[in-house]
DNA sequence: GATGGATTTGACCAAGTGGTCAATTCGTCG
DNA sequence: CGACGAATTGACCACTTGGTCAAATCCATC
């Protein structure tokens, strides 16, 4: 204890105040993108004065790449989650299902993914390059090695990553849509539960040669 | 004949001039977001001064719609070709095409209404609430009577849908990160051709119940 | 070739932008 | 306590933003 419970210390402090400028800014830029954030509207959602925000992050492209950043750790230590298996089934449904289940805990992430992708991925683009690329040569070989098990039907990896990728990301990126198209509703846990478990079923039984 | 060719007639012009200007307004939303977009940047890309532009559309906003307009318009006349059929297997795979091709041809169109999305919809809402949502509902009534006359498996139509939805369009709107994983080559049409049909090929082993 | 509406555009403006800075307040520690 | 660095913030700045406007130009018609 370094000091009294409410007063909370010095750097604790900092980094609460951290945090609120940070998801501020994440909810700021998964709304509007990376051009359309506003320094100005980060700090009034985060609660600080302009001036302290830059105090913090000294330009809105290092909060920006602060934010970033932590998305990218964030998706590689869930991508690690799609491991080499006997079963293809049993590692495909774990990855899927590992997909929705952050498209659905995490939506502002994949919203900043997809309009920083949007604009032509000035930020990630080593990233997507060099670690991602890499990411998708590895995992390639497993599926490849699943088709020649004759586990999986003889399909291109990358087209099929694509596939899951777009449809749980889509859960997130359109969750406005998905809502309009519920009565107004966001999907209540059940309907998203019926839908993970659809998804994953439909990819399955697209790909596997016999279920 | 009004004129000279070279020298094109007044409203000839004027619908050419209008068009450049409604161009490079698709292009620049589709970069960077209705918010990030400038009239500046548009009026450069269509090699007009932006008093000119402010003439033909009196707002970034008006210019905005016109172009989400023509999105829509092209969207259910596309949307259109999802007909009832006897077999599904072909009417999937001819709407699973279309929206291929369309993303294909056209990925600026996919990209604003991903950005729009992305925002919360705040122009095309109603189109979403209304529209869309009636054309969705038609649709499921299709999907289920497959699905009671045993040529599908029993889904919820409108996960099916999401799926279609998501993988197609994740052509135009991921295109950055998918060229990125080419070794920063855009999809050939040959790599392209083999993505349709995979993606038709696997949406349709999802549901179908014999293939 | 004169007329008059359509079109073009440089100059301009108020509001908003990202960012700075100096003055102040705060908390810790000798 | 006093002092010193960390943190806070109102005021400010140069620049960009969407939009305006009046003067100039164009061109079909008579």
């Amino acid at each position: 204890m370094t000091s009294h419970p409410s007063r909370p210390s010095r750097s604790a402090g900092r980094e609460v105040k951290e945090k609120s400028i940070f998801d501020a800014a994440r909810s700021v830029f998964a709304e509007l993108g990376f051009r359309g954030a506003t320094t100005a509207e980060i700090a009034r959602r985060a609660g600080v004065p302009k001036a302290n925000l830059h105090y913090y992050f000294p330009t809105k492209e290092a909060l920006y790449r602060a934010v970033t950043e932590e998305i990218l750790t964030t998706w590689l230590s869930a991508a690690s989650s799609f491991d080499e298996q006997d079963d293809p089934a049993q590692a495909l449904a774990a990855y899927v299902g590992a997909k929705m289940d952050m498209a659905r805990a995490d939506p502002l992430g994949s919203r900043i993914w997809a309009s920083e992708i949007l604009r032509g991925a000035p930020v990630i683009r080593d990233f997507l390059e060099t670690t991602l690329a890499e990411w998708l040569t590895s995992r390639e070989k497993i599926i490849r090695r699943w088709i020649d098990r004759g586990q999986l039907r003889p399909v291109e990896p990358r087209y099929f990553f694509y596939l899951i990728w777009a449809t749980t990301q889509h859960y997130a990126d359109f969750e406005t849509q998905i809502t309009a198209l519920n009565q107004g509703q966001p999907l209540s846990d059940e309907q998203f539960a019926r839908a993970r478990a659809q998804v994953i079923d439909t990819v399955l039984r697209g790909v596997l040669v016999s279920i």
